[in-house]
DNA sequence: TTACGCAGGTGTAAAATTACACCCTCTGAT
DNA sequence: ATCAGAGGGTGTAATTTTACACCTGCGTAA
């Protein structure tokens, strides 16, 4: 009952082996390539889509001036608020890295949600969670000024890459929308950083070099 | 299963009479009055609050500079996303008005919920509906300046009053912390919306005078 | 090869927002 | 009756952010 999830993932390995055939049977697997729409906003929702590998961006437009609500990592379902909610996506999903994703049958993944009170509970405890996470997301970059956003936004790729250089598939204009300041705000704030020696960058690529002074502007200012 | 939710009240009207006898012999009705705290961040999620009639403020945390996440109107569950998915209430929960609450018993709910899969699923798609509806509000407030942000603010109150006079049970430190901007912000655009004849106001007391040019602002600038 | 577009990058001016200082009024406590 | 505090309100200065203008390099399509 208290159990904390990890992702999405949890729900599926809850399903016993017939009716993990039963959903699997009616799935399929696709591979997206880094730049692919995955959903396109007003899309009827007949499938739930699970994030087997790679990061997808959800934004509330296409073009041009797009503002992006959030990032899914692997093990997430793919803008599940909608699938039980609305007729239509909300939303657009995009692929920021190659994607690898599994498209279940909605119609049998409700029919299993109605016979399996295991599986039902878990997946509320699942959106109850994600969401939860969402807000706290969202409130934490509101708080914050400029550089604080573009810290925090830093730190948080940072722990789902697990070392001190990774790529961040964003572009500059990107990581402005996630954050909600402009593109040069953003392009300041990253010379800012490495006049200061927090960080080293070129293009897409990043080196944390002081972590902890990083963390500290992400808290605040 | 496409039906769209107004409110939390549809999944207790789900309920058999048996079920419903079983959940409020063990529920508590409670009243607060207008500024009570309803409940505190931290407090451990034994219970599950359902507003019957008032607004409910939610904030990350009590004081000084307190985040304001989101207004709840009557017919919603108070703090639902953490009641499955953390043992604490993450933020707290204040009254703006009186309120009234029923005090349903968790352990019960979560019986019922896995007894009745017609109230699972309602259950689900109520919680997608509200967090999905949470989004799009936040959203909203972030693409928007500071005029925009507070006729957006307005525009919502007068949804929730069915009337262009009301009263707006918030002080003018409070609406900046919901949409985000400083206090002297929302005054000066208060003033502003005066001068222009789009709205009178005196205190807590709003008039709308010309609901087309507000909207038009809260759409964008 | 050229040329175009896209993304990164930077300086400066303009605009928006905040911070500060201070005013008034009302209300509740001493 | 008076005093303190809270809330509404406004002007001005400081700060932050945006907008604009422009430069660079790189990849790629003609």
């Amino acid at each position: 009952m208290e159990q904390i999830h990890d992702s999405g993932k949890r729900c599926l390995s809850i399903l016993s082996s017939d009716e993990n055939e039963e959903l699997y049977s009616k799935s399929n697997s696709l591979n997206f390539e880094a730049g692919e729409l995955i959903i396109k906003k007003g899309t009827p929702v007949n499938n739930i889509y699970f994030l087997k590998s790679g990061i997808v961006e959800l934004s509330l437009n296409e073009a041009p001036h797009r503002q992006i609500l959030n990032l899914l990592f692997d093990g997430e379902f793919i803008g599940i608020n909608c699938v039980f909610s609305t007729a239509q996506y909300r939303f657009s999903a995009r692929a920021l890295t190659n994607c690898s994703i599994e498209l279940l049958d909605k119609e049998t993944f409700t029919k299993l949600l109605k016979a399996n009170s295991t599986l039902s509970m878990a997946f509320i405890q699942y959106i109850s969670w994600v969401n939860e996470g969402f807000l706290n997301w969202q409130m934490k970059l509101k708080e914050k000024n400029s550089a604080g956003a573009l810290a925090f936004l830093i730190s948080e790729f940072q722990k789902n890459f697990d070392s001190n250089s990774f790529e961040i598939p964003l572009t500059r204009q990107e990581m402005a929308r996630i954050i909600g300041f402009s593109k040069e705000s953003v392009l300041k704030n990253l010379a800012d950083f490495r006049k200061e020696g927090l960080i080293d960058s070129n293009g897409k690529s990043i080196t944390i070099i002081d972590a902890s002074r990083l963390e500290e502007i992400a808290k605040y200012g």
